[in-house]
RNA sequence: GGCACCGUCGCCAAGUGGUAAGGCAGAGGUCUGCAAAACCUUUAUACCCCGGUUCGAAUCCGGGCGGUGCCUCCA
């Protein structure tokens, strides 16, 4: 099977032809930098990781660009609410970007260009679509004659004179028609400028996708992504810049992620029902958020809730517990040789037809679970088996783990060492609970000396001690370990 | 008003023509001093409703109802 994409041009899934065989160029819609970024962000930037990592598995060489909007309207209006510059305000929000994104295992596209980088690509394009008649000088601005463009509209399915039925077109008293677009504006004093042939100013939003997807892709490239949210007008502005300068196709598979929800209502800044990524991190696991954003297929919406991150927590605990174990008993059973090269075709096979249909991340999840479970039957047949069989279970579990760490490495799942996923968490949670580490050892002690004794009420009393203030104990072959207790019913 | 998308177990979520994956929660059980964890069993005669096409539909078509998104900055 071969891998099919959803394309929002034909609104079909389309079997994936690159246009250099083995070569892959993607461009993806960044962000723009004047704040933090919320769950809706992460959503886009992890969708767009996991198909850029599987592209990869498939043995293609993929060039990846995800921009960064550096000049904006929101840039400058925050910049004079702090009395900054813009360039600062910019800077500033790419730094949090990488601070607060990358924890989540996303892999560094090959470039990560600014548009403040590309004026000078941007007013290229501006000219020749002058001089082709797509674009018109005005007000000391340039606007893009939407009419000009035949195809207008065919992403986002919309027809010129529906447009212009809706009432909420952006008014401006230079356009010759309410639907043109800018291309480039006049700035004001203090805003950011730049010289051109139009005088100082600085670039509409839509050109620098054009630009700097034209300078490092080319002409015509393979995938160009982004939020739903993109498709008009933006990316519908990009086609017809581009495919008017270059009187080619400008891309050839559109993908759009779909957005997360908040009680069934989109995430956005302009509502105010946001939360940013870094104040997720605070309580979740990196990869519990990650895993929580690719548990749904990417194009569906997602609801963000405190419950169904719990969720998602619980599943990847128990993925950590078998990696843990296989970790821990492979130091002393079995050395790395015996399983290093061992596959699991079936498996990988299946993982592999569903991200073949759409990256379906959701159903390598199931799959996921379904071998999870096979593993831990595995492990529990251990306490009863020869020491034999013990290695030939351990075997097996390695084949296994060894599965879920392939794919974990696709899906940028997995990543981290067991030990320090679980210790982290519970040094993160235990300030909460108000309990010191060395206190619950010297509990755990203390109660192991009163089960020597058979004294079941006093080693009880400390259980539910500990229990009360979140922490659970399992008492196990190996001795006593303890978790923080962690109830999906818990609501924040 | 125009254009899209969506509606699958209590909840989350795959499946888009061949007879309903998986997870959470629930119930019973194995293990355990008792628990916890893990495992086993169990949980949708059925996929919003009504028609139609078909040997056969959750899946295709038509009509409702409900929800969301885009048409303004937005991942």
């Amino acid at each position: 099977m071969s891998l099919r994409i959803y394309n929002t041009l034909t609104g079909q899934k389309e079997i994936f032809k690159p246009i250099k065989h083995g070569e892959v160029g993607m461009y993806v819609c960044g962000v723009t930098v004047y704040d933090l970024c919320h769950i809706g962000h992460a959503r886009a930037t992890v969708v767009f990781d996991v198909i850029y990592r599987y592209l990869k598995y498939l043995g293609y060489k993929v060039t990846y660009i995800r921009n960064f909007t550096d000049v904006d309207d929101k840039i400058i209006n925050k910049a004079i609410s702090e009395g900054t510059g813009s360039h600062e305000v910019a800077e500033r929000y790419i730094k949090d970007f990488y601070k607060d994104i990358y924890p989540l295992g996303i892999e560094r596209p090959t470039c990560e260009p600014r548009a403040t980088d590309h004026i000078q690509e941007m007013i290229d394009m501006i000219r020749i679509l002058i001089d082709k008649g797509y674009a018109y000088e005005a007000g000391g601005g340039v606007f893009y004659s939407v009419g000009r463009f035949e195809d207008y509209g065919k992403l986002s399915g919309k027809k010129i004179d529906e447009l212009l039925a809706g009432a909420r077109i952006e008014v401006d008293e230079h356009k010759r028609d309410p639907l043109d677009f800018a291309l480039w504006k006049e700035s004001k004093p203090g805003e950011p400028a730049w010289e051109s042939p139009w005088g100082m100013g600085r670039p509409g939003w839509h050109i620098e996708c054009s630009a700097m997807s034209h300078k490092y892709l080319g002409k015509t490239f393979d995938i160009h992504g982004g939020g739903r949210d993109l498709i008009f007008p933006h990316h519908e502005n990009e086609i017809a810049q581009s495919e008017g300068v270059t009187g080619e196709r400008y891309v050839n598979y559109w993908i759009h992620n779909g957005f997360v929800d908040i009680n069934k209502e989109k995430m956005s800044k302009s509502l105010g029902n946001f939360f940013t990524v870094r104040e997720v991190l605070v309580r979740y696991h990196p990869e519990v958020l990650r895993l929580f954003l690719i548990s749904s297929h990417y194009r569906s919406p997602i609801d963000f809730s405190d419950y169904n991150l719990k969720e998602a927590k619980k599943v990847l605990d128990r993925f950590y517990d078998i990696l843990w174990f296989a970790k821990t008993a492979n130091m002393v059973s079995v050395s790395m040789k015996e399983v290093l090269h061992e596959e699991n075709d079936d498996l990988m096979k299946r993982f592999e037809d569903a991200m073949n249909d759409d990256f379906n991340t959701a159903l390598v999840i199931g799959y996921l679970n379904d071998l999870l479970r096979d593993l831990n039957r595995l492990k529990d047949r251990m306490p009863n088996s020869t020491s034999e069989e013990k290695k030939e279970i351990l075997i097996n579990i390695n084949k296994g783990v060894g599965v879920v760490k392939r794919v974990g490495d696709v899906i940028g799942l997995f990543c981290v060492d067991p030990d320090e996923y679980i210790k982290g968490q519970r040094l993160e949670r235990i300030k909460e609970l108000g309990i010191e580490e060395v206190e619950i050892n010297r509990l755990i002690e203390e109660r192991n000396n009163a089960r020597q004794r058979k004294d079941w009420d006093a080693a009880d009393n400390t259980r539910s001690y500990l229990e009360k203030k979140g922490i659970v104990l399992e008492d196990t072959q190996e001795g006593t370990s303890w978790r923080i207790k962690d109830s999906v019913k818990a609501t924040v």
